[in-house]
DNA sequence: GTAGGTGCAAATCGTTTGCTGATTC
DNA sequence: GAATCAGCAAACGATTTGCACCTAC
């Protein structure tokens, strides 16, 4: 499931079921999205995009994030301050690392995390439906610059 | 430490302490803070403050909250949709649970917290300064108005 | 008296929306 | 050919800022 190609191609198929149209701009979006370096944000996404095709707007981008988001096919990271940043090859609730310094974002292996879930669960009485888990910290490559 | 009152007076201190005032507007604030009833977003302290100061303006809000914010006296939950939340009575990473209805939030116990960082920290080398850990789900109340 | 605070309005920034003309299927 | 999409500009909502007046200390 770690794979850009297969992933790009579930996308597309996904869309075409859904009767939406694959145009070059929301190819390239697809793609960033499946390859998921970092977790992007629109502004970078539209970067990326424009290298490709200049003409593209940012209003195109957010269109397809904002379909994408809607199908369920990618894991949307909001954050209140900086963009939000977009998860396309595993589009379910996982913990996230991200560095304050680079701002890049990785994802850690957490083992116990399903555990968590149940306890809270069990305690409160609420009815879980998902979840966020963010850790901040100062990647290895950001410690040795300082 | 979940004492409303020895929280406020808490607060006050830290305030003199930086040469700044109290004023009855900020008094007010301060006070919804320790309390913290919900955990409320910056347009429900504002609301509840004009109830008492009629001429109270959001900006005053703002300001105070991120002075708080700023000394580290209050937790910051920020969500790109919805406003963000404040914490005034635990200012340090805990996890929260949110009701997806009626947008009410509480604090879980989670034992096992801890040993989630250190997991991280050793297996990724980052050195982790902050976690955000948020459970989404439907509360016991909610569930029963299905 | 003075540093700091208040209130107002305007500015900011990420994101969304309305519309018109173009494009995919 | 028709439904969907792209691009542009205007609208939006939460938050911030600049500034003149005010007030706690």
């Amino acid at each position: 499931m770690a794979d850009p190609q297969a992933r790009l191609d579930e996308m597309i198929t996904k869309l075409k079921e859904r009767d939406h149209r694959l145009t070059p701009q929301r190819m390239a979006v697809l793609k960033i999205l499946a390859a998921n370096e970092g977790h992007p944000s629109v502004e970078q996404i539209y970067e990326r995009v424009k290298a490709d095709f200049p003409m593209t707007s940012l209003a195109t981008i957010y269109k397809t994030v904002t379909l994408l988001k809607e199908m369920g096919e990618i894991l949307e990271l909001g954050f209140s301050n900086d963009g939000n940043r977009y998860d396309g090859i595993r589009p379910y609730p996982h913990p996230h690392l991200i560095c304050t310094e680079c701002k890049n974002i990785v994802d850690p292996d957490v083992a116990t995390l399903s555990e968590l879930r149940q306890e809270v669960a069990q305690s409160t009485g609420y009815q879980i439906v998902s979840h966020r888990l963010d850790f901040f910290g100062i990647c290895p490559q950001c410690q040795e610059k300082e």
